[in-house]
DNA sequence: GAAAATTTGGGACATTTGTCCCGTATCTGC
DNA sequence: GCAGATACGGGACAAATGTCCCAAATTTTC
């Protein structure tokens, strides 16, 4: 639910000690519901959770929002563009207020080239993203919208996390009214 | 619609000139319908598509397909599997006839740490793999299924490629009924 | 603390989609 | 050529979903 892949913050620790300019990688604050990364604009950074959770979203051309994940400790952001050298393909704005590493996109691409256990880790870190995102459209797709429901419920709870109303319907990619029959549905039985 | 990385035949071609060992990379021919990957099964191998296009499909275990992609010249098969060291994720299957490079695993991943244009060509793929995939999924829940459906055949139209409803519906994750209806409507308008 | 904005909840209706089913056409292997 | 598998097409019904609407509760902002 929640990705996490907290060896980036022992990397970039190692990284820092060992003298990385102060430029090139900051640490910054953002309170709740302020944006990273927008859609469409080209990004000077990519961003590694220290603290907190980013809500990763693609925002459509007729209004509607689909939430690709939510992110926490370890997690990058912006790294898609950077390798890709392109505009942003999703919005990130933080869940809860955030601290995080900022890092020069050239900076990043340097410590990919340069740094073994970096690389390898941003190269484990997208193939987990792509078999995330394939296999949850997939099941979007293939199962019914109660049974994906009561399946992320029960992750939710786990988890101890509270969402809006909204974010689960985007997280779902279906309408708030749907969402709430759906509730009303499951709460019967 | 089928995804192509020409960069990685060149690339290969320049690794075996300098002399890869033929144990490692090998040339092998597939006839359509066949399986390379299985889903849940251990790999041995990563697979790169000389020519021909192959089917990524993930089989649920309600019995239903979803359409991951369509694979083409340059295409990469099974590095997830490889970088994560985990069993497959999906099924790939020849569509027409293939003819793929067969790369061992431990030699690919080898290759992803000595040859610098390699990572970077891998790095590159799996990002763009990632932001086509998200993409799709946010398309896939935000927009009518006629318009999904109409976008789908303006670029088959464009390439010229012919499919079977089961393919066309399994990538639209719907049903062949469906299918059927929504092509009976667009015909009449 | 009051006004504004957001979140929540749900009724009513039309539309979309899946499921089940049956029949025909086409391809494939022997 | 023929049997079996696979692809294709669509009727009928039930279930799921979106859209539009209104109203209460809650949060945010000044």
């Amino acid at each position: 639910m929640i990705r996490k892949s907290p060896i980036f913050l022992q990397i970039l620790d190692k990284v820092i000690s060992e003298g990385a300019p102060r430029e090139s990688i900051s640490i910054q604050e953002f309170p709740p519901k302020k944006r990273l990364l927008e859609q469409d604009r080209n990004t000077r950074n990519v961003f590694v959770i220290r603290s907190g959770i980013g809500k990763c979203f693609i925002a459509e051309e007729n209004g509607k929002e689909y939430i690709l994940e939510f992110l926490g400790e370890g997690e990058i952001l912006g790294e898609i563009e950077a390798i890709r050298r392109t505009a942003g393909m999703a919005m990130v704005e933080s869940l809860t207020s955030l601290c995080v590493f900022k890092i020069e996109k050239t900076y990043f691409l340097q410590l990919l080239k340069t740094d073994a256990a970096f690389n390898q880790a941003v190269l484990e870190l997208m193939a987990t993203r792509l078999a995330n995102t394939a296999m949850r459209a997939s099941r979007q797709q293939l199962y019914t919208l109660s049974y994906n429901l009561s399946q992320l419920l029960k992750i939710l709870q786990q988890e101890k996390i509270v969402f809006t109303k909204k974010d689960l319907s985007g997280y779902l990619g279906i309408s708030i009214r749907s969402l709430n029959r759906l509730l009303a549905a499951a709460g019967g039985v």
